[in-house]
DNA sequence: TCTTGACCTTGCCCTTGGGGAAAGCTCCAG
DNA sequence: CTGGAGCTTTCCCCAAGGGCAAGGTCAAGA
């Protein structure tokens, strides 16, 4: 099939099948006689695995790490272990990252009249040095 | 006095100021004799004002919008709230993505024995159509 | 047969700086 | 006066594709 059957089936866009060529977390695809990238249902699946993988976060080098270890009948869940460990306490450190910008953004927006007038507490909180 | 020094008091990369510049979001600033960047008191409230927006993670480019209403005496504080209300809003809507991928990726490293043999459950998530 | 539209190809610009290279400037100690 | 430390300069590579452009290909309909 070709790349966008292949997009359609897995869920990963066609420029990111392509860049995941690019940088070699896939095997370049097979060629039609006319130049297009061919896919077989094999290939659909290490896409569907790669689209799972990003939808919870990973970077591109994760996963090409989280593919090898698929891969490898010689791995050890304590590798995958370690890595999806490491990635959550990413995702929990932006939780709190995020919490505390919303924290501090909120009541200088509540605080803004939004109105015609010039005078706006979140300009006055960005402008302050204790801001 | 020159860029590490406006760095070092603003809080802004000696990078970051110099790609700030390169993108029009601060003015070029003076040179010394020698070719070196020469920043004024007033060059570092700037940069703290930008320091401040980009901690509370709006985008260059929202900083830019900011930046400009804050100098314009003309403003409306009803247009910095809309922006400022989008941004929380994409606030809002990170931290729900956080909270969904770090709800979904919990219980599978949960389960995961992390010992020496191959068995895991992370993997086996990822590998599964309706994971 | 020719055209039209849907698909495919490569390639470049965009984000937000961090990292690091290679080279120039300044100033202090020996 | 010379060397080195520590500053500065510009330049290029990197993420992770999205968007858009220019052009090739293929199948169906007029």
């Amino acid at each position: 099939m070709k790349i966008g059957e292949a997009s359609h089936r897995s869920g990963v866009s066609r420029k990111a099948i392509r860049y995941y060529e690019s940088v070699h977390l896939i095997d370049p695809a097979g060629r039609t006689q006319a130049g297009y990238r061919d896919y077989s249902d094999s290939d659909v699946e290490n896409l569907e695995f790669i689209a799972r993988a990003r939808g919870l976060g990973f970077s591109v080098a994760e996963v090409a790490a989280l593919v090898g270890l698929w891969k490898n009948q010689h791995r050890t869940s304590a590798e995958v272990k370690k890595l999806a460990t490491a990635h959550l306490q990413k995702i929990e450190d932006k939780i709190t990252e995020l919490r505390s910008i919303r924290d501090r953004l909120l009541p200088l927006v509540d605080r803004c009249p939004g109105d015609q007038t010039p005078d706006c507490t979140i300009l006055k909180g960005l402008a302050e040095r204790n801001g």
